[in-house]
DNA sequence: CTGAAAGCGCTTACAG
DNA sequence: CTGAAAGCGCTTACAG
């Protein structure tokens, strides 16, 4: 196999130094007689700068590290898709890792990128404590970090986030308006450690938001219809077991979930004991997942623009790269609430 | 900001060459003094290889790349996880790339891959008749590639399929044990051009094993109930619209699915028009989605050993590389039914 | 078993 | 505007 051109064939044949052909490659300057010349050639050769090479010499990685909890997630498909389309034709790629492999928590991958200097950037999808030594790590490497929804203070990097309070708020509003005045809400935890999880901040806030919403029509949660478990489906089954033990007249008559995973566990438990929704109950899920829209009913959720976060996250990567600033800044992004047949109004009693 | 330690810095403070440094790093001969000399400076200084210099040494990209249509498919997380726990710790790192970009065909990005050696190689999910001079140019760069049920044949790569006959069969059995003599097979299309698609090879073979199982009993899938639509949703909902419309004497009494996307589309439809199921209809899917476990009733599908499957495509490529062979095998996966409870008895009539 | 040296293919001050 | 030269941080024949 014939090996491939380098910059130095294709020097030969245009007659000029390798610097001149890298000046045209790069956009530096050179007389339109000679540019001409070693583009033709550049055609002609088929060249192509090897990147690797390329990425030595200018003493990076050429990648962005893509780093979530694990690949099952389908929230995070249009964060992918976001990054996937800021990160186009732009030289640089995209490092996928998790940090549960095999079910179990372990980030040798992303602690390998950062000690290996496998990445220029860093966006970490729903990080939290126990991600605080990797960021601080890379921070440290001067590797440029942009956090999505994390779940605990940071700073020196970027924070994105959806606009929580204000999501929970649109709910409460809803749900009143359709006469509930019952209503539970079922919270996610957050990973403090490998083993350990606590109330979420993000779902905090979304509750925050209900509350204050509902609290302004005088309708107040009772602590008991407060619980916050894993960000799981089985966290909806389990919650579900519970509802179905109450007894109707007591029961809430809407639930609102952290996620959408919960929520969806939660319809699914109840519909196989014979529920109607939302004649029964209704139901509000938040992410607005794949999932979401192809259960029947649909469910009633919080969509984030998600795609919209990734495309930023990668933005704010790479301005912090060329500026070689240290990001600080935080984003919060709007929401809108995707009502679909999980809600209704109150049932009669 | 000290700049990190290098292999040379490691050599000094060791008394050794930069060579033996690398030797003790990569295996080589060392003998145990100076090896553990070495070994605690390295220690100390907290060295770690830049893997970009020593990718480019060695004349490699230090990358396998992942290849999918576009992020969205909840079927290729899976994948994605085999394939990750396949290279957890073994210095190559995943990079992902999709084909659909902003909805529109795009694959500028793994022709780049190839065109600038990003990847030693290649795993491509789900790639048909429109990648193929993509991926003959990888194989013609010497990148290592293996195909996920590929669309096409291919020759000179590494394939990796399921046993869709096998698979077709076990749902024949099934449903005839069940007692459905009407049953509808609503295939998917694979992808020809940038906007053409055609029957897909996969939904072919599927269809071939439940006809053959059906045959076996003496029932036959009338021309009139096979149908092949993109691999979507709303396939499943255009192809439920028509079912509805159909008496229901006539009406086939189960339906066999190309994927879960389209089962699900369809599910949700008819449901939404007051139709129970499996009362009124059975229905089939095929892959196993995230989704397929989150409805009610859950969808009775295949499961492939998606998890496997990215494993293994993954030791292909590498073992590929290693030996700098050229892969060309073949290997059929096989898969099981997953009874959930959309489907049952036969309605009485 | 170890070291000096060359080389991987680019980019970029620097001098002209 | 262009070229000669140095350098990025590793690895690896080669010689000892």
């Amino acid at each position: 196999m014939k090996s491939r051109a380098d910059i130095a064939e294709v020097a030969r044949h245009a007659r000029v130094s390798k610097s001149t052909v890298s000046r045209v490659i790069n956009g530096g300057y050179a007389s339109p007689e000679v540019r001409a010349r070693v583009t033709k050639v550049i055609q002609k050769l088929a060249y192509t700068p090897w990147t690797t090479a390329r990425n030595f010499s200018l003493g990076r990685a050429g990648c962005v590290g893509f780093v979530i909890e694990d690949t099952q997630g389908q929230w995070i498909a249009q964060i992918l898709a976001g990054i996937e389309a800021e990160l186009t034709s732009k030289h640089i790629s995209l490092l996928v890792g998790s940090l549960v492999i095999r079910e179990h928590y372990d980030a040798t991958t992303v602690t390998s990128w950062v000690r290996e200097r496998r990445v220029d950037g860093l966006v970490f999808a729903r990080c939290g404590k126990f991600e605080r030594s990797l960021i601080d790590s890379a921070r440290r490497a001067g590797i440029a970090t942009a956090l999505i929804s994390p779940d605990d203070d940071f700073t020196g990097v970027d924070i994105l986030r959806s606009d929580n309070v204000g999501a929970g708020r649109a709910v409460g509003q809803y749900l009143f308006d359709l006469g509930h005045r019952r209503i539970a809400f079922v919270g996610g935890q957050a990973r403090v450690n490998a083993t350990t999880f606590r109330e979420s901040i993000d779902s905090r806030h979304r509750l925050d938001g209900l509350s204050q919403a509902l609290a302004e029509h005088g309708v107040k949660i009772p602590e008991s219809s407060i619980v916050f478990l894993r960000y799981h489906v089985d966290s909806g089954v389990e919650y579900a077991r519970r509802w179905l033990k109450l007894a109707r007249a007591r029961a809430p008559t809407a639930v609102v979930f952290g996620n959408d995973a919960m929520a969806l566990g939660f319809m699914r438990t109840v519909q196989s004991q014979g529920v109607r929704i939302p004649d029964e109950v209704s139901v509000v899920g938040f992410d607005d997942i794949p999932s979401a829209s192809l259960v029947w009913p649909g469910l009633t959720t919080v969509r984030q623009e998600m795609s919209k976060i990734g495309e930023t996250a990668c933005q704010l990567v790479r301005r912090a790269l060329e500026r070689k600033s240290v990001g600080g800044s935080v984003h919060q992004f709007p929401v809108s609430l995707v009502v679909r047949e999980s809600t209704g109004r109150v049932p009669n009693e």
